[in-house]
DNA sequence: TTAATAGTGTCTGTCAGACACTATGTG
DNA sequence: CACATAGTGTCTGACAGACACTATTAA
């Protein structure tokens, strides 16, 4: 019990989501140092305990600075320790996930980051394929009864290009009667006056934004889609 | 980017629970170590880089030093990081929470360990108290729809005994029959071939057990109880 | 008027909650 | 035989999935 230990290697890594082309897209950072120097890893980084108050706080600084941006939805995914996931040593990452509209990332792509589809993605440094696979699985599950998808869409949308967010996410396509029903029921959206479709050749959409003062986090957790089969 | 940081001191805890006269327990150990020294606290300790594989790995061997158990049912909770958590300094805690029977540990209470109600607890030291609320949120909802509260059994249980721990856990009663309507549906139970009573007063009920070979881990995920009212 | 998508009405099978009923032991 | 609990049959309202229908624009 009076032994001195060795102290576990602590950092935060970062599942950064994006939804493209309706499939689902991961951040992936050009590692500058050793291990694993040159390869490509989820974005990540040390704690600095004299700036970061908490993980999260430490996550959106990784994110600021590893990709310049800032997501509009952080959570803590899980924390993966042991002593053979990093050839340093016994280490310790607190994995999180964050959802960014692609709007607002078009800008990003640049030498030391890219994007790429998380259904075709194979090898990683460290485990970070399981972490993936990990937060992957996470954000489809929780749109499967939560309004997550809404943190993937731009300012103002329509309920279709919402259901195809939802569908792309998922994998599944969805019915459209019962995808507005529950959609209307986790009321969270309000009409934007101004219908919009200028030239699409058919009968235009209703535009919707987020309710303003409400908090997705919690306002989540009553949709109840049905898993695909 | 190059600046040495600090590192976070990093522990794991261990909400661990029970079922005992129809209430939610969980066990508190007595620091005897600043910070807190004298006052209970959830279990917990540094990790042994030298001995221990993973978190899971230092969670089961804390709590054999400190209560004495193997408990059936280990898992991480949540990793609460942060600078004011602990008086030392920026700190992580990977925390885990674990099940077990009550008969299987009325022989531990001793002079560092105790056991209270979850319900009628108020302060701890760190946020240890935040973490106990957190498990015992997680352990409730997990109850609505698995089988988590099969590892507080003994070996042999009636159905009823089953319904009243679930009942015990939720804090609500259940439908006789549509309890079993949905515990059959799990299919992880086999029946014991001597029928029990004994002295009973009334019709003796079946003995059950948990199939061979079933890990409850994977059969979760199905019961779909409603969330009381 | 046609094409194309937006948006809604409605049927139906499934299933959870409720509750009543039968079964089987003890005293 | 009365009593207490074990165990089961069945009704019903809610609701999700399916699908057909109407509405509204551009060309």
């Amino acid at each position: 019990m009076s032994t001195e230990y060795e102290t576990p290697i602590v950092s935060v890594d970062i599942v950064l989501l994006t939804l493209k082309e309706g499939q689902l897209y991961t951040a992936l950072a050009l590692r500058d140092k050793e291990p694993f120097a040159g390869q490509w890893a989820l974005p990540g980084g040390y704690i600095h305990t004299n700036e970061d108050q908490d993980d999260v706080d430490a996550a959106a600084r990784i994110l600021l600075a590893k990709a310049g941006l800032k997501s509009p939805y952080y959570e803590q995914l899980r924390t993966f320790a042991g002593r053979h996931r990093d050839p340093r040593g016994w280490s310790v990452s607190i994995a999180h996930y964050a959802l960014v509209p692609f709007e607002q990332l078009a800008h990003v792509e640049h030498d030391h980051l890219k994007w790429v589809p998380v259904d075709s993605l194979r090898g990683l440094p460290f485990d970070h394929l399981a972490i993936l696979q990990t937060a992957v699985s996470r954000v489809r599950s929780k749109t499967l009864y939560s309004s997550l998808p809404l943190y993937l869409m731009p300012e103002t949308f329509t309920l279709t290009e919402l259901q195809k967010v939802y569908e792309g996410v998922l994998g599944a396509t969805l019915d459209k009667h019962g995808f507005r029903r529950r959609i209307k029921e986790l009321d969270v959206l309000v009409e934007v006056p101004g219908a919009v479709s200028t030239g699409t050749g058919h009968r235009p959409a209703q535009q919707y934004r987020l309710k303003r003062k409400v908090n997705l986090a919690t306002a989540d957790s009553n949709l109840g889609l049905k898993a695909p089969a």
